[in-house]
DNA sequence: CTGTTAGCGCATTCAT
DNA sequence: ATGAATGCGCTAACAG
């Protein structure tokens, strides 16, 4: 598909196509004249060298695979960008996969990659994945892996997360002195790390305040955002005395916050709402939501930086490279202006 | 980094590795027998082909690239889901790259196509990219172009667009009938098309109703979204007498909600919006926000159904190809609860 | 400093 | 129906 390869175009110089090859690296023990020589004719007619034959010859492929559950969701684009950005600069090149949060399309997805197509993985994991052996299969194949997010407690490898237990915490101590006593949580798949830690966090800021634990407050967000409103309204009915939400995910914060309306709860008055969010302008578009924003740009760029320092030194990443970024709790003083 | 090649599967099966080759891709001079063996002996040793080597040999890499000015935009974030579903279908795989609205950076991306590493490429341009020669290169290598959303009129591919143009007219009719006389327009870069288009659209849309037009009521939303706040807020105030703003994209659209709420100007009694927002959630969170949606999921999915059908019948991707997918003109009726 | 040669893993002739 | 040989484009070991 390239117009033009290593031994026409050391045919054109007049040379043997490893003198070509070790010019176009940069090779030491090729005279500055030929170097310089060959690099202008490679520019002129626009040599291209062939990266598979590279990729087969060096077991070196300069890409990298996301998989992720969904791209629906601010913090996933957001930390693409970051992910991106950081391959970019490492010279590599990015693969994306999208499992929906199904164990199998996981599976699926790791299978193309026991091939050897990428040098490491970055990973969030789907909801739905049961047990890890596809990914302990790739590790022992030797393709370093880093989990962001959503990471497996079983998998060892290293993991950049936020601190959910904490801002769960802090989120839910917010509530509690803001004088809310019923506090609903809705949580992510209990089986995904982020969904179990917020949910620890959450019960012990209340115990912490002496607020007894009531499960029937937990609600478990799955499906689609049509099903959750329905069943938070449904919750909301059931129990009038709910004067405070926490949610574990941008779209269960949202969802609520439309259920509220359309009960006619006033917020923050009525009931007040505590919602994890990375969309910029949620906050904003509803100012009486607060919500806890985390660092998603800066995730995906520490993951793929420690990825790529392990790619590079031909190391394993190990637990112990794991971060935690702080996330940002920010309580809106609704002050927005008149609306309606 | 394949545990087993070709050759060691076939050492192991007592074969030699042509008859291995054979029996893996169902060829019809195998008998069933040996076929059926190998392939239960290449599942048992965990047998993956080497991408790169088949590569190197068949000039196919079963591989797109994606070029997107930015992932923090809903509209892209759900192309891609329909862009990677699609690919997935036909055994493909999704490259990523992110220019950031640069021309230079997408010059850079072009580049590294040109080695051949992608069997097709679907493309949203950069507001930043002034000539398309980087592209016209690509096209002459013979790598097929789909185009979609932000395309490029002089650069003839196959492109998928929406209805720009009447979406926008019918926007601006919106705001005139609900009784608006001088309607602010919020423009993307006017070097994209669908820039243009959509200045065209409101333009046309005054012209019919006899409103004259007023450059001075156009404002060019670059930069950030700090800055175009800003810029908004700037305009609403020197000019207090619109009682409209079409908005070209989510972010502005966004940005003048926000600018209202911060100047008291009530929506929509007092001022009309209306904006492009592939936002499931924005128009609910903000329910005087009357949205134009776009069908983000399906433009996708669309552009790369046509550059598949092109790369599997190994013909080019003629503008005949194209497609306009009509968008959603969504008026709220504001009747959310009582909030605040 | 430069050329010759071999091989990465696979698919495909061409033989048998 | 199967095997042997060749080459895709590149790099690196081994000469000189």
């Amino acid at each position: 598909m390239s117009f033009v390869n290593l031994r026409q175009l050391a045919g054109e110089l007049g040379l043997s196509s490893s003198t070509v090859s070790r010019a176009m690296r940069d090779s030491y023990e090729i005279s500055t004249a030929t170097r310089e020589r060959v690099q202008t004719v490679a520019r002129q007619l626009n040599y291209q060298p062939n990266p598979f034959a590279g990729s087969l010859r060096n077991n070196v492929t300069k890409t990298i695979a996301v998989i992720l559950p969904q791209l629906d969701n601010h913090f996933f684009s957001l930390a693409i960008n970051g992910i991106e950005e950081v391959a970019q600069q490492n010279g590599y090149h990015v693969l994306i996969y999208l499992t929906h949060d199904s164990g199998e399309q996981e599976k699926a997805v790791t299978k193309y990659l026991t091939s050897g197509r990428v040098d490491g993985i970055l990973l969030a994991l789907a909801s739905g994945t049961r047990g890890v052996g596809h990914l302990e299969k790739l590790k022992l194949l030797g393709v370093p892996i880093v989990q962001f997010d959503r990471v497996s407690e079983t998998l060892r490898t290293a993991t950049v997360t936020t601190d959910d237990y904490a801002s769960s915490y802090q989120a839910t101590e917010h509530l509690i002195k803001a004088g809310c006593r019923t506090i609903a949580h809705l949580l992510v798949s209990e089986s995904l790390s982020i969904g179990s830690k917020r949910l620890k966090g959450y019960q012990a800021a209340l115990e912490a305040h002496r607020i007894p634990f009531d499960a029937g407050l937990v609600l478990n967000g799955r499906g689609s955002n049509d099903n959750n409103l329905r069943r938070i309204t449904q919750l909301l009915e059931q129990r009038p005395e709910i004067d405070g939400i926490f949610a574990a995910v941008e779209r269960l914060a949202l969802s609520s916050y439309l259920a509220c309306q359309r009960l006619g709860r006033a917020i923050p008055q009525d009931i007040k709402i505590v919602g994890f969010s990375n969309m910029e302008t949620a906050s904003l578009l509803a100012p009486s939501l607060t919500t806890i924003t985390q660092p998603a740009y800066a995730i995906g760029k520490e993951a793929a930086r420690i990825l790529f320092q392990a790619i590079i030194k031909h190391k394993p990443v190990l637990p112990a490279h794991s971060l935690e970024l702080k996330s940002e709790l920010i309580a809106r003083a609704s002050t927005a202006g008149p609306l309606r």
